[in-house]
Formats: structure tokens, C-alpha cells, sequence
DNA sequence: ACCTGAACACCGTTCAAGT
DNA sequence: ACCTGAACACCGTTCAAGT
């Protein structure tokens, strides 16, 4: 084994490097598995030498959305509804390829500076569709609200004990779910997502 | 002190004593404080004291749910819009009550049974409405991850340090968010969902 | 049957020490 | 300036032992 148990003056730890290898701990284990010590041992390095170069758990998590907002492709400029329908969609295609960034944004509170620019596009949109400051507020947090219920509730759902629930429901004590149980599941929940947000995008946007 | 180290055969330890509570400290300081080792304690019990009772922490926290759903008044039953919008809001004022509950569904993907009373009869209500079962889980999955992800975002955004993220755009740089820096705050979240609910009932049940 | 202490295999982070 | 080992104050859970 060559692999150098310690840091050469020509090898540096850098930010880069930490974050480059918590990304491929998280893309291939997901969030529990990212520990500051198993980043560590990947990177055959004391678990305290990240504290100098990303400041702590959170720090890292901030550097790993930075990563995933700027490899975001920009979206086209094109009429304000289609436009505000690609933003939503590329904001989905990101949250589907990495289902751990949901989990942060949710669950620690954290946020990329790097998405605002994504952002001022949409409102944008907004104002060029006609909307005033309250209506693209309101129109944000419908569309952004179920954007992320979906990505988090169709990633944790593929595995949760609640569909254990749903399925144990007895059908004749309630008649209405049991109706469901033979369309769910074997339904294009991606083809759900791109129906439901063309049907919210024309409800929040006026005149079309 | 009086306070016992052991328990009696006459004060044995039960479920309901352990879930008890667990709701204290989970609705007085939150998910993070909830800790097997922490119920003991409170509890004056060895933590492996509670594994006979509960399972383990999952149980805990399904046991948990099962008493915040069973707590739930029931919604009357009515016109199908109308019905819907009320069992839409019960669902919000029990997640704003006890906002571990939503990070409990999405994070663990844990569920309790006792919701599907609710959920049946939110189904009746589509079916009443004239809507096919597609159609119904449709609706179901834009109202339910709406609903969610307000939620979660609502509670989380309170403390968050995506609010900071916000609030340091450089009007000049992203002028569409700059001209939002005066609207944000200072609004009704909960009127703002009202708002949004009633809109969206209105978008997926047909012909009012 | 019910409860326990000790132990295992983990966490994030502080601190003082090395180079 | 950058990296380290040892330590602190935690986790959930297994196991063998107690009553």
C-alpha cells in the first residue's frame, strides 16, 4: 500500500478536496453516512484537520450545496411561462440526481448563495407575467412548497414503513383508500410532477 | 429527594408512560433533544429499560404519532370543497402545533395508522367531487406536498441560515429579488396559506 | 417478565501539542 | 500555518446478568 498516511507540504488539504470526497460519500451512501470522520479516513487525514478548511459539519454541508447550485445549468430566457416552468423543472432534475440537498435545505436550515441568481431569474418571470411583489410570493411558495414535498416525500417514500401503513389499510373499513390500492405504485410519478406543476404554473400565472 | 432510582412492582414502567413523556421533551425542546437516554432519565430508568416497551427509537417515534393522530378532532362532514379545505387545515394546525411531526414523516419516513381515517375520508370527499382516482391522487399529492413543505419550511425557515442567504443579495446585482427585500417578514404565513389552499382546492376540484 | 450495568461502535467538537 | 492525538460529552443498541 502507497497510500500516505500523512499530509506532504506539496500535497495540501484543501477545502476543494474535502468537499469533492464528502460529495462522493453522500452521492453513494446518503446524508448518514457523512460523517466528519469517515470524510477524514477517506482522505487519510486526522478527522480535525477539516475544521481549518471548512469550519465545521455545517460549513461543509454550505461548500457541498455551492458545489451542486453552480453546476446547475442556467436556464433559458424564452416567454415567462415556459420560462418559470423550466426554472421549477431544473430546480426537480436537482433534487431527484441529489436527494440529500432537500434533506439539508429541510432539514438543517441551510442555503447555497449561489441559487439566488436561479431565483431573481424566476421572479423575474413573475414580474414580466404580471404578478405584483405579494401574488410572486404567494406564486413562490405554492410552487416551491410542493417542489419540495414531492422530493422529499418521493425519495423517502420509496423506503418508508408508511407505505407499510397504506397497504395494511383494510379495504372495507375504509372503502375510499382501498379504491387506491390498485393504481398506486405502478403509476409515472415523474410524468405526476410534469402535469401537476404545468397545471400550477397556469393557475398562478394570469391570463393564458 | 424523594425522587425513586428504581421502580416498583407496583409502578412498572409502561408505553404509555414512556411516549408521555417523550412528547414533553419533543414539544418543549424539539426533535434533536429526543434521545433514548433522555426519556430514561426523565423517566429514572435505565435507557435499556425502554427497548421492552417500545421497540426501539422508530417505535417511540411511531407510538409517538399515534397519539398526535388519535388527538386530531374529527372534520365534519359537508359540501366536498368545503370538507376538503377543512381537512387540509386540520393537517396544517396539527403540523404548526408539533412541527417534529412533519421532520418525523419526511425524515424517517415513518407514518402512523391512525391517520387513514382521515385520509379515507379525504378520498370520499375527491370521489363526491367527481374526480377519477388518478385525478385524486393528483390532487392528494399537490395539497398533501404543498402542505408540507410549508411545513417544514415555515418552522425551519424561522431560525434558518437561508434567511441570511436572502437578506445579503446585492439589489443592484439581482434587482427581481432586491424589489422583494420590503414584502418579506413583515407578512401573514398564515394567511398566506389559507390563500394558497383555497386556490388550489378550487384549481383540482372541477365545475364550482 | 421486567429491569439493569457494562460495553460496543459510533458521533461532533475542543484543546493543547506538535511540526 | 497546518496538522495531530487524546479527550470530552454525547449517541443507539447488544448482551449477559440480575431480580
Amino acid at each position: 500500500m502507497t497510500t500516505p498516511r500523512r499530509r506532504r507540504a506539496r500535497d495540501p488539504l484543501t477545502a476543494q478536496k474535502i468537499v469533492t470526497v464528502a460529495l462522493d460519500i453522500v452521492e453513494g451512501e446518503g446524508l448518514p453516512a457523512l460523517t466528519m470522520r469517515r470524510v477524514a479516513d477517506d482522505l487519510g487525514v486526522a478527522p480535525m484537520s477539516l475544521y481549518r478548511h471548512v469550519g465545521d459539519r455545517r460549513g461543509l454541508l454550505v461548500a457541498m450545496l455551492d458545489v451542486v447550485a453552480l453546476a446547475m445549468p442556467p436556464v433559458p430566457h424564452s416567454e415567462p411561462r415556459e420560462e418559470v416552468v423550466q426554472i421549477l423543472s431544473r430546480l426537480h432534475e436537482t433534487f431527484r440526481a441529489h436527494s440529500w440537498v432537500v434533506s439539508v435545505l429541510s432539514g438543517d436550515g441551510l442555503a447555497s448563495s449561489h441559487v439566488m441568481p436561479l431565483m431573481d431569474q424566476l421572479f423575474d418571470c413573475f414580474d414580466r407575467a404580471g404578478l405584483d411583489p405579494l401574488a410572486a410570493i404567494r406564486a413562490w411558495q405554492v410552487l416551491f412548497y410542493y417542489l419540495a414535498g414531492e422530493s422529499i416525500f418521493a425519495h423517502v417514500g420509496a423506503v418508508a414503513q408508511s407505505r407499510e401503513v397504506f397497504r395494511s389499510v383494510d379495504p372495507a373499513e375504509l372503502p375510499a383508500i382501498g379504491r387506491l390500492h390498485d393504481f398506486a405504485g405502478r403509476r409515472e410519478e415523474q410524468a405526476d410532477f410534469a402535469h401537476n406543476l404545468a397545471c400550477l404554473v397556469d393557475l398562478l400565472l394570469p391570463g393564458s
